[in-house]
DNA sequence: GCGACAG
DNA sequence: ATCTTGTCGC
């Protein structure tokens, strides 16, 4: 698929921070509420700074892969909490630009607007694609949010600045919440439901957790 | 001033 | 993210 760029590259913090105001007002909170081709991205780290970039996109029904895409490169930005999507951004994109076919949801291993600026790695991929796009975090980032309930799909709102960004969500019973929140094109509420759809065992998304194995060991096995 | 801080 | 053993559970 074909990706935009829409931002030149930021030099430093206050650019980077700069582009992040600036396409925040480019992110939508509805969009379409089914999907057919699913992709999960994720990024493994070796050594100082070079990364390794992996797309599987899934048939939604079965969660049986259709396309892998793999990219290296090296982290493009130092790492600063807020502004980590600068570092794997132009990797994931060179990614996603080598599939053959064009899903229909990202699945991003971070956080979409439960962000401190309200732009989160799920939202900068969602607005340079056009695709709707969701973030799944392992840890929380901002906001509060009381622990939910410790069935399978129960949750609870993440509120930043007095705006619901999110929810912390079970996907699995007795295991650790994840935290969900909007990239583009797509509300908290299908979100949510994405989310769990996605997760019918493991507490990560079938598709974050197919990229990740994929990102570590592009050779196969 | 000090600690905390997606991956 | 990564450096790392054993251990518990499916």
């Amino acid at each position: 698929m074909r990706v935009n760029r829409l931002h030149p590259w930021p030099d430093d913090a206050a650019e980077a921070e700069a582009i992040q105001d600036r396409l925040r007002g480019r992110v939508e909170l509805t969009g379409p509420t089914a999907f057919s081709l699913v992709a999960g991205l994720d990024v493994h780290y070796h050594g100082d700074d070079d990364v390794t970039a992996a797309v599987v996109v899934l048939d939604a029904a079965t969660l049986e892969p259709v396309e892998r895409a793999v990219a290296h490169g090296k982290a493009a930005f130092p790492y600063v909490p807020g502004l980590f999507a600068f570092r794997e951004l132009p990797t994931l994109v060179e990614a996603l630009e080598r599939l053959a076919v064009t899903p229909d949801l990202l699945v991003c291993d971070g956080h979409g607007l439960a962000h401190p600026r309200g732009f989160g790695l799920a939202c900068h991929l969602g607005v340079l694609t056009g695709l709707p796009a969701l973030g799944v975090a392992k840890t929380p980032f901002v906001g509060v949010h009381e622990t939910p309930g410790p069935e399978r799909g129960a949750w609870t709102p993440i509120v930043h600045e007095g705006l619901t960004v999110g929810r912390a969500l079970r996907t699995r019973r007795d295991t650790k919440p994840v935290y969900v929140s909007p990239g583009h094109r797509i509300s908290l509420e299908t979100a949510t439901s994405q989310a769990l759809l996605l997760t019918p065992r493991y507490r990560l998304p079938e598709p974050v957790r197919q990229a990740d194995h994929l990102a570590r060991h592009p050779s196969g096995m």
